[in-house]
DNA sequence: CTAATATATAAGCAATCACTTATATAAAGA
DNA sequence: TCTTTATATAAGTGATTGCTTATATATTAG
């Protein structure tokens, strides 16, 4: 992490050019922004929270996440397709279950650091 | 973090309370999911995350945001008003101009930690 | 005072979202 | 075969979102 600057670019006492640079040269291109947007997009919701949460601590099917939940099936499947489609989870088929799970990628990976990070980080200062 | 259970709560061979039970231990509460997505929330749009990425770089103007993002002044402020409710940023008057800056408090150190993982994170495995 | 500048806010609108109910699919059991 | 179970999907709905245009507020300059 950067040490930030405490003067603003216009400057309290004068345009400073340099650090508007400086701000330019670690703004995030379109592309970057919009990937750091949509990962978390798909954590900006209280049920998938859980989910992921969930699915952080044990490989899990529908029908018991549902349960566990107290929420319907079909809303948990809508939540399940959003992170499936993102590749955040993926699944394997049991006989009729449906059994979810982290994917092992940098996408999962990221998503598990991150709800660490809010969920479980809470006060710390290292992660 | 913790290690992961592979076998499913429902067993693919049997059903495991210990890991139901696992699972429920770790499941975050109403109130700390809610949190925790709200803050994923703050940061699940473009124009946040390019604005945070700025002001993790240097105070700023609103002014200077909308000219160096060109985007309209009413755009910006209606971000930074939401980044304000929460308190991941502040500001100071300096004559005509707003001075925004990222908070100095846990929300603030937060967001920095987590807009760090995703956006300049990319590929390294360690914070 | 008036004019210009910086910012906030309000109203409105198209798009997206989370969830519901209803239905489709697919596997297993009888 | 017919039924049950597990899951996905489709259609619909109310709520929210990001941005626009228009306006309000507040500070500075003349």
């Amino acid at each position: 992490m950067n040490e930030r600057i405490a003067t603003p670019i216009c400057g309290e006492t004068h345009i400073d050019k340099q650090h508007e640079e400086e701000v330019r040269a670690h703004l995030p291109s379109e592309d970057e922004a919009a990937d750091a947007a949509a990962i978390f997009t798909h954590l900006s919701d209280t049920t998938r929270v859980k989910l992921l949460s969930m699915l952080a601590v044990s490989d899990m099917c529908v029908c018991e996440m549902a349960d566990l939940l107290g929420m319907s099936q079909p809303a948990v499947s809508h939540h399940l397709r959003i992170l499936r489609q993102c590749d955040v989870i993926r699944f394997r088929k049991w006989g009729q279950r449906t059994v979810y799970y982290l994917s092992d990628n940098e996408i999962g990976d990221t998503v598990k650091r991150l709800l660490y990070v809010v969920v479980n980080g809470k006060g710390q200062n290292n992660g």
